[in-house]
DNA sequence: CGCAAACTTGATGGCCGTCAAGCAAAGTGG
DNA sequence: CCACTTTGCTTGACGGCCATCAAGTTTGCG
């Protein structure tokens, strides 16, 4: 485990602070004001459950390497994925304002993440306000992205939906710098995808297939290549409107 | 359409100020400074958008009687309602803070739907901290309940979906006193249930059936008889916890 | 009162789940 | 570093939940 911001130079903390700003950037005060925040930084194998022993969950979470999602479970064990996180994402900012998380967070990947103490947080949302205005931005994103998850699982199916999830994760990668043209890391595994999208590990393992025979996206070796973007958009009916990225 | 607050007393308005307190309950003064708000108050019948006429909508609205819910459209015309809103509601606090909403809005039944100017909640809300933080409350559980209908729509079969609903409905209207025992209004209609729950409306018809003949629940003549709490709850995997309401 | 929408039920079909088996990949421990 | 085990990938066969189509009845709005 390491402290303080000395190894912060390589991850991207900058990111995330530029992240923040969206369309319009933080003043350069503010984002000083974050690259000083006091950290706490772990590297978590893959398929573990982000657990907060760093005090009882007084913390939030910054992704800064390596995927992670967001889950809910039903008590006969039935999985669904609320959300996935890549680097430069704050997965449980509400955490902040609303106590007793009602769900439960784990690494996709070995990821590495940064924990922030509630009390740090605040003091910088209340001395920056364009940082608590930035803050509250990024939950209200986080739930525009759970009604498009919604209207996913509801009323697409399986292609569809597969569709949607590429176009929304190929975006989210482009915002921070890590596809190449049109490839990007894609760790998911396809029992990920079926927890996703309410579908079953052997249906998206068909469903995958039948994109791959159209030549429309290519998935080998932990990484997507996205052959055709305009039919896969046309596919998903993919608006991305609702991840509020710059330009 | 009425100006002012002079016909409040026909609304459940202080049941608004009571609402957004939650557990703790607002301080009087913010309280009387909400029941002060100036509100543009309109009666829309049943089936129809809520359309923002008033300004360009830089307003959010209060359901004060009747039911709406916010809606997504696939092109190709595919709906998929997002939440349902009844009295004491406030559907889209979000857009305050988020410019260009991702969802359309409109009645379920005729309703009763107060506008107020962004301009005058955002001077209430920087004069009184406690119900900024009541706002973000609940917009938080907003996002809580999005996340319980995305496990529903992912991992639940239709009998479960259905029960969940109800059973969400259920303490949501009992928690603003609209309930009588285990009898509730229920004015959603057979393509309503479909479009919230991912189904066909002959599929709604039929597991409704199934649902009766085990008597379990009863709906009839636009009201809900829930006969048996206790094993809704269980067939749903229900945990109110989400909803975040006292006691 | 008339027409549109909702409700109801039956028949049929398809998307996706379940079960199963073989194989590949990746993580674990000696 | 290799045996071992777990997890993931792939494909086939089969079944079920739910969609679609259709038609008759009822409800409710204008």
């Amino acid at each position: 485990m390491q402290r303080g911001t000395m190894a912060l130079s390589r991850y991207p903390f900058g990111l995330i602070a530029r992240r923040l700003g969206g369309a319009t950037p933080l003043p350069k005060a503010d984002e000083r004001a974050i690259l000083g925040l006091p950290l706490i930084i772990r590297t978590i194998e893959a398929s573990r459950d982000i657990v907060y022993e760093v005090g009882q969950s007084d913390h939030c979470c910054v992704i800064l390497d390596g995927w992670t999602y967001c889950y809910q479970l039903l008590t006969d064990g039935r999985r669904q994925i609320l959300s996935f996180h890549v680097p430069g994402d704050l997965p449980d900012l509400q955490s902040l304002h609303l106590p007793s998380p009602d769900f439960g967070m784990a690494t996709a990947t070995r990821a590495t993440v940064a924990f922030v103490p509630h009390a740090d947080l605040r003091k910088l949302s209340d001395r920056y306000p364009a940082v608590a205005q930035a803050f509250w931005r990024e939950i209200l994103v986080t739930a525009a992205t759970h009604r498009a998850w919604i209207t996913s699982l509801g009323r697409r199916d399986a292609r569809e939906k597969l569709a949607h999830l590429f176009c929304e994760m190929y975006l989210r990668l482009k915002a921070v710098g890590l596809t190449d043209g049109y490839s990007m890391p894609m760790p998911l595994r396809q029992p990920d995808f079926a927890d996703a999208l309410g579908l079953t590990p052997v249906h998206v393992n068909r469903t995958l297939r039948s994109l791959r025979v159209e030549r429309l996206v290519d998935l080998r070796g932990r990484r997507l290549m996205i052959h055709d973007w305009e039919t896969l958009c046309a596919i998903a009916d993919f608006n991305p409107k609702y991840l509020h990225l710059p330009e």
